[in-house]
DNA sequence: CAAGATAGTTGACGATGTGAACTACATAGT
DNA sequence: ACTATGTAGTTCACATCGTCAACTATCTTG
């Protein structure tokens, strides 16, 4: 239906018709495709010079202005499993980017916090970062920039809502994934 | 249950200041994090129902609108490399949702097409991804959508040229990654 | 105290990303 | 034509990532 064959791309009077056609349309597809391309710009400006991998820069920008954590709330900011961030966080501390201590009032949680090398990588890698959003956004009006970060904050809040969501179905539909059907 | 906590909202410190930068304010943070979210969203939708991953799933859309390709074209188009897509393809294959001809122009190469079976399986997943895109944006109204697509496709384009750009630097300093100091 | 949640660590395993080696065919230069 | 070089696709090997389950140590509560 529809025909692909017209243009497609021009978002004047299209604005309930978030629909797909085809997956070129997607939110999520643009989304991936963004950000999978936004991951190697990164890769390419921070790992050279700073021997970090991108995650354990999230980790450490996190951390940042968390000041203090533990490391659930840690993973859950950064957009990690507490798992991967259990590895991420001893490779650091290993590193003497972070540090650990024992929480006074939870005997099984840690307190996680940059260490004074830590907090310099992380300033550093901060201005680099503002740069590189700055050439990623360079052909957006600070109207549309600010209008374009609400939004991704709109969107977050309602998917991590519907994720949520979607979890206590499959699980309850499916026992493991894979059944029915 | 309720893997990654719900609540991401700050009771910290707000910065009143635009460009007093934490990580939570840089495009790139925000943008790597909802994509690792809906990534997990679409792995959930897709994989139990349809015993597909993200990629085969991509690959099958990504082929609906090419119509007939090799394989190369429709790697670059994925997103993934050419041995990446090889495997893939095969596994599409055996399962007969796209099929493969030779091309009369060109003995290497292979014209992939989708089967009929192929096709109605992308209808399928693509109208449920319609609605996984409605369930991520039910809190921005039509114009904020077609806004947000906008300037996603606006920031892709300045983004792959900062891309190049980036990469030519990257060579021309180091050789390799990793070299420097 | 026993039963049940929660924080963090680990191990296992499949999915992904990356690139090199290999085959088959294509094409340009002499 | 004939060799050299390039390209399409396949396969192999390896490193990293994402996911979950098992396990410990510690809270919390009846």
């Amino acid at each position: 239906m529809s025909g692909p064959d017209s243009g497609v791309d021009d978002a004047e009077n299209m604005a309930h018709l978030i629909e797909a056609h085809d997956a070129r349309d997607l939110f999520s597809f643009q989304l991936q495709r963004l950000a999978s391309l936004s991951s190697r710009i990164a890769f390419l400006s921070i790992s050279p010079r700073y021997k970090l991998t991108v995650r354990e820069w999230r980790a450490l920008a996190v951390l940042d202005y968390l000041k203090e954590a533990p490391l659930q709330l840690l993973a859950n900011h950064s957009g990690l499993l507490k798992s991967q961030m259990s590895r991420v966080v001893s490779g650091l501390i290993d590193r003497s980017l972070i540090s650990r201590s024992e929480n006074p009032e939870d005997g099984r949680s840690i307190l996680l916090r940059l260490t004074g090398e830590g907090r310099q990588i992380v300033a550093k890698i901060l201005s680099d970062s503002e740069h590189r959003n700055e050439m990623m956004l360079s052909n957006l009006s600070s109207e549309e920039r600010s209008q374009l970060q609400k939004s991704l904050q709109a969107v977050f809040k309602s998917s991590i809502t519907y994720y949520d969501q979607l979890r206590r179905e499959v699980v309850a539909a499916g026992g493991d994934l894979g059944e029915e059907e």
